[in-house]
DNA sequence: CATTTATATGCAAATATAATAATATTTGCA
DNA sequence: TGCAAATATTATTATATTTGCATATAAATG
C-alpha cells in the first residue's frame, strides 16, 4: 500500500462522488449499509456496488451484526485525502516569474503566453 | 476551486500514472514538451494529450517560449496530494474494537467476520 | 520561401466505468 | 418452516476514457 502506483489506484477507485461521501460518512465511525441509504440518494444495489469497489481496493472492510454489514474505514491514505477535501486553497499558484530553465530552452526573458 | 465536488473532480483527472508523473516533473520546476518526452515513453501526441487535459482541469498552465512549451503547475491542491504519495503509511487503520454504534444495529460485542 | 522542429488536434478502436433492473443470499423471527 | 428485512450479485446498457495514428499548425532555420 506505499508504492506510488498503488496509491494512484487508490485514488482512481475514490474520485467518485458516491464513494467520497461513503468515505466520509466511515470516517465518522462504523455505518451499515442502511445507514448509509439515508445519506445517498441512489438505490440500494448501487450502494453495495460501490461498497465492494471500495472493498475490493481494500479501503474498508466489515463485519457481520446479524443481518447488518458493518462497514469502517480501513485505509490511514484515504483519511488524509478526506482532509485535504475539507482543505481551503488560494485559487492558483503563482506561475514562474520569468526565465524558468528547462533541458531545451534559453528564456531570455520573455513571457509572451 | 474550493468545492468538495471540484476537487474530486481534480482526483479524477490527475489519477493515472502518467499524469501524476507529469505533475511531478513540474512539481518541480518547469518543463516544456520534450523535456517530458525524456522522462515518459509515451507518444508526443499522447504527452499532449495529458497536458490538455490538465490544462482544461485547470491544473497546469503553459507560457511559450518560441516553439516551446514551457508548462508550470498551477494548483495547489495538486501540490498537497503529490506529498501524500510520497509519505509513508502503515498498512491499515485499526479496525474499531467492538460494539461500535449504527442506528440500527445493536452490537452486543460479537465480531464475527 | 521551403524545410525542419516542437507541439497540438481530430478521429476511430479498444477498453473501462456507472447506473439500472432483475435476482439471489443470508439472517431473524413468527 | 416460511416470510420479510438487509444486503449482494449478475447481466445489460449507456457512457466515458485511453491510446494510436494521421495530420495540422506555428516558429525557427537555412
Amino acid at each position: 500500500m506505499n508504492s506510488i502506483l498503488s496509491k494512484i489506484e487508490t485514488l482512481t477507485t475514490i474520485s467518485h462522488p458516491v464513494r467520497i461521501t461513503i468515505l466520509q460518512e466511515l470516517a465518522k465511525g462504523v455505518k451499515c449499509v442502511s445507514d448509509l441509504q439515508e445519506f445517498l440518494e441512489i438505490s440500494q444495489p448501487n450502494i453495495s456496488q460501490h461498497l465492494s469497489t471500495l472493498r475490493h481496493a481494500n479501503l474498508i472492510d466489515y463485519f457481520i451484526d446479524g443481518r447488518l454489514r458493518c462497514y469502517f474505514l480501513k485505509s490511514p491514505f484515504v483519511l488524509d485525502i478526506l482532509d485535504l477535501l475539507k482543505k481551503d486553497y488560494p485559487d492558483q499558484l503563482e506561475g514562474p516569474e520569468c526565465c524558468p530553465v528547462t533541458k531545451k530552452g534559453k528564456y531570455e526573458g520573455a513571457r509572451n503566453k
